[in-house]
DNA sequence: CGTTGAGTTGACCATCGTCAACAGGAGTGG
DNA sequence: CCACTCCTGTTGACGATGGTCAACTCAACG
């Protein structure tokens, strides 16, 4: 049930009683990638007085497996890891957020894998118990967030193909392929892949070494498939590159 | 907008229109597990009248990776593998869906894998366009779906920890552990894990070859943690599965 | 400069994959 | 009823891919 005042003022066509003044959703870079794109003025205006804007410094953590789920996350820059640690201390990354990815599809009360910036990060936070009661009367958003969900699934699929069934030069040219692709809907399709994350980090996410991912590399580079540049990769034959991440 | 004639009769109360004499959705004994739980009296009916059951035959399929999407399944008894293929003949099962368990979460277009029966199997087939409108009058139904692809999601990345991260002997005994917890909220929790899949498809499963997975069986059923019985496994030593399991 | 941490490269090795032979059960046909 | 095939699963010998251990480079930072 909306109450009177509520339904007056949201309602009213053009003010928003919540607007602010800087870095305001309707400004948001990412927001046609977000879940935000699920939503018109008004209800961004609303769901903007539920946010708060925050920033994580590389390294640092957003939050850890298995702590109560307090906030939810839109990552609106920089790039998040999102990992899964073994008691004796293997990791597996299971997914890199990118500006526009939402962390906290499941609503559950707590967290299925730690997440920490891998660079200068920026997010939008809001508590998942707010998120979760606008949610309730938004089921276009829901509907949104399950499109995140499934799309999610999809992307984890394909990982257990490559984590189970391809070898190590497969795994790098799927995973510099896949990291293009996604920074593409971000920035722009380039040939050039920033990687902003570590060797280790490549190697956890790939079921790999760093020796093995580093050997690849240069070998990929030796053999004039990809030209290793600060930060990234260039990829030159990305037929060549597409050939393996398909075989 | 509902009409006049659909309001009148869903709010007649006891009576469906659309009853069938045998086999309702009020009887099925995995509604509780299923999406359906989140049905009431009225909507189940509803649904029922979209549904059609269908029955596989061990080794047939239910759809192919990449096929239009022409229909959304329940699952209501037997055991169905789900797969990718490369276009070498590697192939990934991703999953496999017990009774109760949904397909079509994603409401794609095309299927993203391919399903196909490992046992005698029963469905309830329904039309995804509708289905998918039946789903835009009920957004409690659209929260359980997307709580259904959450728990998928969370399967996803577990998966992705053992495929990445877990010798042959963790994966073996995680997959039974795992299973065997599956088939507990189906029928009961029991130290015998029926195993319906051949050796290829567990493989499949755990990124591993048929050998490994027969070599790493005996030898767990050798060291007395298990005893391998007729389509299936009995668990003997469950702390040292779960040892190896968490490690 | 010295230290630290990330990345690269090399030598060696272990796990798991490959190839092959064999066992046992189900189905088929003489 | 028995021989035959076919299919699944098991076991062994061997080998390759990728992991382990170690040394080294280089850039950042004090």
């Amino acid at each position: 049930m909306i109450s009177p005042h509520v339904a007056a003022s949201a309602s009213s066509p053009g003010a928003c009683p919540h607007a602010h003044t800087r870095e305001g959703c309707v400004d948001c870079k990412v927001r046609s990638l977000s879940i935000c794109a699920a939503l018109d003025g008004m209800e961004l205006c609303e769901l903007e007085a539920l946010a708060q804007h925050s920033t994580f410094a590389p390294k640092t953590t957003l939050f850890l497996q298995d702590e109560a789920a307090d906030s939810v996350y839109n990552v609106t820059d920089g790039v998040v890891r999102l990992y899964k640690l073994l008691p004796d201390g293997r990791r597996q990354i299971v997914g890199f957020a990118l500006p526009g990815d939402f962390l906290g599809l499941a609503m559950a009360d707590r967290y299925g894998f730690s997440a920490d910036a891998v660079e200068p990060v920026t997010a939008c936070r809001m508590s998942r118990e707010a998120f979760a009661t606008f949610l309730d009367r938004k089921p276009h958003l829901l509907r949104r967030l399950h499109e995140f969900a499934t799309h999610e699934l999809s992307l984890a699929q394909d990982q257990m193909v490559l984590l189970g069934r391809r070898s190590a030069e497969e795994k790098i040219a799927s995973f510099l392929l896949g990291l293009r692709e996604r920074w593409g809907r971000v920035n722009g399709l380039s040939v050039t892949v920033a990687l902003p994350m570590s060797r280790q980090d490549i190697g956890d996410f790939l079921g790999l070494t760093i020796e093995t991912v580093s050997r690849t590399l240069t070998r990929l580079a030796r053999e004039k498939a990809i030209l290793l540049v600060p930060d990234g990769v260039r990829l030159i034959d990305v037929a060549r590159l597409q050939g393996l991440a398909a075989a």
